[in-house]
DNA sequence: CAAGTAGATTGACGTCTGTCGATACGAGTC
DNA sequence: GACTCGTATCGACAGACGTCAATCTACTTG
């Protein structure tokens, strides 16, 4: 595991600061909405999707969707990326995997 | 993953019932604290101890604790054991691999 | 039963977060 | 350059959340 904040996992007590970098990683993929973004992402060809077929399943506005992408960008769980008029995000699954990894 | 949310993880798009449900359980563990409070009971010899041992080494008020205590057991990551005038927390390893698994 | 102690509950407070409408930005197209 | 369309940012609002001090409850012991 090379996440950023915790090199034990909880196997190992954990301090103040280390918590609250995991807690902020958490925090990103702990939401309805960004949960449903990155099942979109997973299961769809490439890991990778246009926000123009992201909007439209989750029904929430566009600029909440926007938000969240943003949210999950900065945790580096997704990348993006973009192609002329349109924007693709990708799903960081081995960072994703990494977070698993700390809980486990 | 015998998890009640999302029986194929993130691998399938998620609808939003079963992402509220994923979400919830996220956020039981996505603060410092209760990270704190899960490293501590996991390093702990059996995976438990008294709550008197568990307030000191994590800095914040009992009240606040036993606050924290209550949204991991009512998350199903954490049990409740109450012995004479002490309580004793376990963690629930095999339900926290489970959500580990729903990321994976 | 009285006193002491461990833990839970209540009530209040400030802060953070998700959401939207309105608007701005940027890249193609005519 | 003007227009269009996809995406991002801004500002505002309601609701959720973490925290504490004060209080309450339950168990043990004298």
């Amino acid at each position: 595991m090379s996440i950023d904040c915790c090199p034990a996992g909880l196997t190992a007590p954990l301090d103040r600061a280390g918590a609250e970098r995991l807690a902020r990683l958490l925090k990103a993929v702990a939401d309805p909405a960004r949960l449903q973004l990155l099942s979109l992402l997973k299961a769809s060809p490439g890991g990778e999707a246009c926000v123009c077929d992201l909007t439209a399943p989750i029904g929430l506005s566009q600029p909440t969707i926007s938000h969240h992408l943003k949210v999950l960008t900065e945790a580096g769980l997704v990348n993006r990326e973009q192609r002329g008029t349109w924007v693709w995000y990708s799903i960081d699954g081995q960072r994703l995997a990494e977070l698993s990894a700390v809980l486990a």
